[in-house]
DNA sequence: AAAGCGCATTGAAAATATTTCAAAACTGGC
DNA sequence: GCCAGTTTTGAAATATTTTCAATGCGCTTT
């Protein structure tokens, strides 16, 4: 078996030897159609031009996280675990930090540029095109505590549903009245999946939440609303806040205006970071299983990897209720 | 002008074009002299082989950043606001996750290889060695909020002695008698330059720490340290934190003691996080500038870009006390 | 409708880079 | 000092990349 060249991919795809050469380079004077007949038949045979060797063995044993948000504490959190257990298993994790109005496209089209082994994305959402792309090339993309109604899209989140469920039932439970909540950003999977349980398991009992503003994940924004909610008259007697930096600012609120918690106002939140068990707080809340989280993703990742046909897994992963003191 | 081939260099290096392409590749079967040589006339004359310019092409434009020590939310912090900084100036980060028992010459290897433009580094200290490397290969390296004994070093740091000054300042004004503090990790520069500063200043008015644990730098070891500490008859009045998390452990333990704060003991922290700010905590604090410390860092890379002889920049910014309701 | 123009695409040939291979230089025993 | 083995080297062979002229397609102009 002779060594593999540029002549034996041309002959495969029916081209000139030039083509092959010019499908690798970001050259834009080849259509489409070819460079994709040219790139597919390379795969297929396994042929990498010297200068994609270079750029190959770098990338190798490399996973790249596209990663925004990075003020939600969870982020952090889940970038730290995802390093560690990455570096246990001998790879290395760079993190492409996207820019607030930055497309998640344009970060991805990079990430490929880098041709790093796996991308994990925990930001936003990425077009169908991008994820076929990324397909094409070969890259395992697993999103990380985002769904994305894709056909072929793997995924790896806890039950979002689920918690909020768990969360509306407990308020039932202690026979909380006026019950509300704060949510997240309007377009996001967590929010949306997390507020749907709950709202679903408050129906079920023939209830509903008596208010729903929105903190946009942010302690300031949840702060105020918590304020302005707690200040009326016929005050809410349990808050759900879909993430736990909006819980803390829900109990610093009800501090300020002299409610006692749990007894005049419960609170719990979702993710379990760690300033959740800190005395002040002693915050009850949802936690995501973070560890198999980490986990799970990287065996899809492995899965991927060994066999490029596995697509379309979505993991979820139960959530559990951290009884704590304020609710 | 005609464009520069292997040939140029090898005639300016008296070696035949072969070595040249040689020299670019992890091939062995080349003189450890020669190459230096050969790779030196190549970056005078600018020659990069095809290979090459295939990765140096993925790194145009790229920073990038090691960091350890992502749980101390300074970090993640720093590493935002130099996030939005780098992509405002039309360039990428890519983060290095530094494991937390790895040796930052191994990652810097890597980032070597990378050949980003510039690295950014905050974690640990990196050999003289590796520094020597990396400017031979005309790549930047900023230490951001470290600083180290080289001549050579470039930095960025605030003015940690001044900061901890401050501090003891503060207290020896507002009349307290029994001044403690709460350490980090005993070889980090930031503990050594903050507890020098504190130390310092109490000692030119006679005075000195009536105690001083190491808080470790986390949330749980100097909440621990502080509950010691607040539970002893002789306890202080008086606790400078060297960092902000170590600070709110300390408000904790005195919540949970039963201390009045500021009236029976006076906490000041150190590096003004968000948190810091929060209603429970309003902690007095020494605010890093961080905005001006990225920018600087920035200016230090580009000026090394642009004059690879400039080298040896310390800049030291300097702090302010951000006076809360702690102390 | 036909000719003309500009632009994208193509492959042969030229230029350049990489690998192979055999020779030369060096090394460390004896 | 001489030999066997290893490392280092450059000429030649092989491979890739770039240049360049040719082709064809779509659009405008006549």
């Amino acid at each position: 078996m002779s060594k593999l060249t540029a002549r034996d991919v041309a002959i495969a795809a029916g081209v000139s030897r030039t083509a092959v050469s010019r499908a690798f380079r970001q050259d834009r004077s080849l259509s489409e159609d070819k460079r994709n007949r040219i790139l597919e038949a390379a795969q297929k045979l396994g042929y990498l031009p010297p200068s994609a060797q270079a750029v190959a063995k770098l990338s190798d044993r490399t996973i790249t996280l596209v990663a925004a948000d990075m003020e939600n504490p969870f982020y952090p959190l889940a970038a730290n675990a995802l390093s560690q257990a990455i570096h246990a298993r001998g790879r290395r994790l760079i993190l492409h930090a996207v820019p607030p109005d930055e497309d998640i496209d344009s970060v991805l089209r990079q990430v490929l540029d880098y041709k790093s082994e796996a991308a994990i994305v925990t930001s936003s959402l990425m077009s169908s095109r991008m994820a076929r792309d990324c397909r094409a090339q070969n890259m395992p993309v697993v999103l990380f505590n985002r769904v994305q109604p894709d056909e072929l899209m793997t995924a790896v989140t806890c039950d979002n549903y689920g918690g909020g469920r768990l969360v509306a039932d407990r308020f039932l439970g202690t026979g909380r009245q006026r019950i509300a909540m704060i949510g997240g950003k309007e377009n996001t999977s967590t929010h949306l999946e997390r507020s749907r349980g709950f709202r679903d398991c408050l129906a079920e009992a023939g209830r509903e939440p008596v208010a729903a503003p929105s903190g946009e994940f942010s302690y300031r924004t949840a702060f105020d609303a918590a304020c302005d909610l707690l200040a009326q008259a016929d005050r809410p007697d349990a808050l759900f806040c879909v993430n736990d930096i909006m819980a803390l600012a829900a109990l610093d609120a009800a501090r300020v205006v002299g409610l006692s918690v749990p007894d005049d106002l419960a609170v719990i939140g979702f993710d379990d970071i760690p300033m959740a068990a800190w005395p002040p707080y002693r915050l009850t809340t949802v936690r995501q299983p973070l560890r198999r989280m980490v986990a799970e993703t990287l065996e899809l990742i492995e899965a991927q990897l060994s066999d490029p046909e596995v697509h379309g897994a979505i993991r979820i992963l139960p959530v559990t209720l951290i009884e704590r003191d304020s609710g």
